[in-house]
DNA sequence: AAATATTTGTCCGTATGTATC
DNA sequence: TGATACATACGGACAAATATT
């Protein structure tokens, strides 16, 4: 069958080529009862099954890969991925995001809530190691803070900084195995990312003492200093001229 | 510059070429301001502008149009999409068919933190002709209870039942005007429901009286009372064995 | 430890269907 | 009708990462 009759077979469905291989492996993982770790055939495999190029297969598997529903690694294949709700999120939020200022006070209101709300399950899943991580977070932040003071501008951008804040708050919840929650709180500061390029250094420098007492509090296992740190980095966070 | 020297920077990042251009292509998008009809630009002028291969960017964009974000056609373009959940949601199904009661458990208790942790919102928000549309929630509840006890079956199937109960927690906090709150607990409530198809009837009697508490608490304008309602309908329904 | 095989990652070129003018 | 612009789909080639021997 020649290149022109494929084509024109193919056209008669009205789904595209792509989107049909997508359906396909996905319905293929389904049947095969595939669990997170088992392998999808080669790129070349599925092809000869499927009858495509492996550029139209790659479109499929790459859409299913950013879904997160598998990943692929050279010189191993593609493996089936356990379920991570950080796209569904990820997703959810970009459709949200709008530029309005009340956009970033509602993100914010949520991860107040939420972060205040899981509190103690955080203090009690925080190990050792993970207050040494979130220590050096804050010192990344305190170097950040000290050499942009130095430059004396009032205006300071701060990707890097953001960073730091955002591992910080990661790492505060990783334990508490609610994968949900996580989720919902990487997505939150992924879709702030795009709009705080700029803050001010003053503020900087107290964002910086509040994330160092809330490792003190730590430091010490003790759950009330923990708590009033937490919600004295929120409240202060929300009125954002309050005096310390 | 060679092939082999780009390939070899590329790899200090390590996020995977089509990720990043998926990522890059998602915030133009946000920072244009694009809305829906909104064309990009076409795949010749941004394989320039990105400096990547057709291949590398077909599959960034295949990925974002099967996640519903835009929508391609030979002879017009690259089309910005409307917002449609069917995919996340799709996605989310698939996932769920095979995974286990932990994720529902995370869902609750994310759903439970933030219900409770915005109530004063809530109950602030509220109008008296919420209140009323609440009631009439709880009555379809009712109806839908007492046929079932007729027909005297343990188990019974409730879509009908959820939908009500979905629609109840979603007036609650549709006033709060926090658009990122309420997709959430929309969110929530579509994992939860592709669970929970099958119910004990007399756990449904206990579901209805919960609610005709919290509205009654509502109507009398009794903040106190209605967060004590609010706990107990969470609670109880944490530890789903405890009696009345 | 080193060579080899396997598999994905990336690029290029070409032909075809489709919408618009 | 024809011309143009665009996405769709195919094929081949080599690089890079990993596994295996």
């Amino acid at each position: 069958m020649s290149y022109k009759q494929t084509i024109g077979m193919r056209n008669l469905k009205s789904r595209k080529l792509y989107m049909q291989v997508y359906d396909e492996i996905r319905d293929y993982i389904l049947q095969q009862r595939l669990s997170p770790g088992d392998k999808l055939p080669t790129e070349i495999e599925m092809c000869a099954t499927l009858g495509v190029s492996r550029n139209v297969l790659r479109e499929a598997i790459k859409a299913l890969e950013i879904a997160g529903i598998v990943s692929s690694k050279p010189g191993v294949g593609i493996v089936i991925q356990e379920f991570n709700p950080d796209f569904l999120f990820q997703t959810l939020f970009y459709n949200l995001t709008s530029d309005s200022e009340s956009f970033l006070e509602q993100t914010l209101a949520v991860r107040r809530i939420l972060e205040l709300g899981f509190l103690r399950e955080s203090f009690d899943s925080l190990k050792e190691a993970n207050i040494d991580q979130l220590e050096s977070q804050v010192n990344i932040m305190d170097k950040i803070c000290r050499e942009k003071l130095g430059s004396a501008n009032e205006f300071t951008f701060g990707p890097d900084f953001y960073q730091a804040d955002a591992c910080f708050h990661n790492i505060l919840y990783q334990n508490t195995n609610n994968t949900v929650l996580c989720s919902i709180i990487n997505a939150i500061w992924y879709c702030d990312r795009s709009h705080k390029k700029a803050i001010r250094s003053k503020y900087m420098e107290s964002t910086v003492n509040k994330h160092r007492r809330i490792v003190s509090a730590l430091k010490m296992h003790d759950f009330d200093a923990f708590s009033i740190a937490m919600h004295h980095h929120f409240n202060v966070e929300y009125k954002s001229e309050s005096p310390e």
